[in-house]
DNA sequence: TCTTGATGATTCAATGTCGAACCATCCACA
DNA sequence: TGTGGATGGTTCGACATTGAATCATCAAGA
């Protein structure tokens, strides 16, 4: 009926913000997930993958903060990967509590095949806008996104 | 190491502002549910609630589409509130296929705590754009989300 | 050297979510 | 009238994710 209250102006502009970001972010995510399942890959464990292959050899703590996942669930991750030899964990030797995780070449065979993949659709995706709009999504994105906020 | 291939700057841009995309919506996201579960709710339950107190009752499948969440999910999530008493499902008169989901009192008198108090933290936490920012930001964000693209 | 606190990884139990199968109901049409 | 396809809701099994507890290891200081 729209009878409840809601809002001034200003709220009813933030939570619209809010919602139209939550609905890009999540439509922009299930478009890209979908092409990876043909690899027998979800979300996060291709997360893991890219970070590997992309920064090199991570702890799995790095990992952690890298993909937003909590180290509980990376240790999952890390081992359905290392289950299919795509990964591998070696004790770092500097410092005997880290896992380092690194790619095997099937890991960098697979990710070789699968992100560029990846990279054409998000591209497709996003070029719904212009090269300035995403520079200024992305700009604004950053500022909402930052852990610490300038009081 | 950082030698893996990371694609033109049109790719790197892409990527770029997907990150920061989803890193906005988790961030905006996980502040705004800290504040719920002082009463119990978590984001889902919260959302089914504030969608029924917006838009007057409500069928489970338009709760679904409202929400971003599977019909399956919402039978749990209106099954805990009902077992709650904040909602009251009822099977509909004209079809009876449908369950028309309406606040109760308690339900009434629990979001007309909450939302206030959601509302308030939304606006803070958005309140570091202008204005003119967070129109800006919504109307990208409403482009990437459409579900129909034009071809 | 021994102890203590910090920290990375793992395990475990709990929760949230989903797709598929299913049931109840409706509607169009023979 | 009744039959078959469509549709809303529920159930069920599977999976992803998390926080808390725990284990192993390290570093600093008595």
């Amino acid at each position: 009926m729209g009878t409840h209250y809601r809002g001034t102006p200003e709220e009813i502009r933030v939570l619209d913000t809010f919602i139209k970001l939550v609905r890009a972010a999540n439509s922009m995510g299930e478009r890209s997930l979908r092409h990876l399942s043909e690899f027998g890959l979800n979300e996060s464990q291709f997360a893991v993958l890219e970070a590997v292959a992309a920064l090199g050899p991570l702890c799995q703590k790095d990992i952690a903060k890298k993909i937003l996942k909590s180290k509980a669930n990376i240790t999952v991750i890390v081992d359905a990967l290392e289950a299919r030899k795509l990964l591998k964990r070696e004790r770092s030797q500097e410092d005997r509590r880290y896992m380092d995780v690194h790619l095997t070449v099937e890991g960098r065979q697979l990710i070789d095949q699968v992100f560029p993949l990846h990279l054409r659709n998000m591209v497709e995706e996003m070029s719904i806008l212009t090269p300035e709009e995403q520079q200024e999504l992305g700009r604004l994105c950053r500022i909402l996104g930052r852990k610490e906020r300038p009081s």
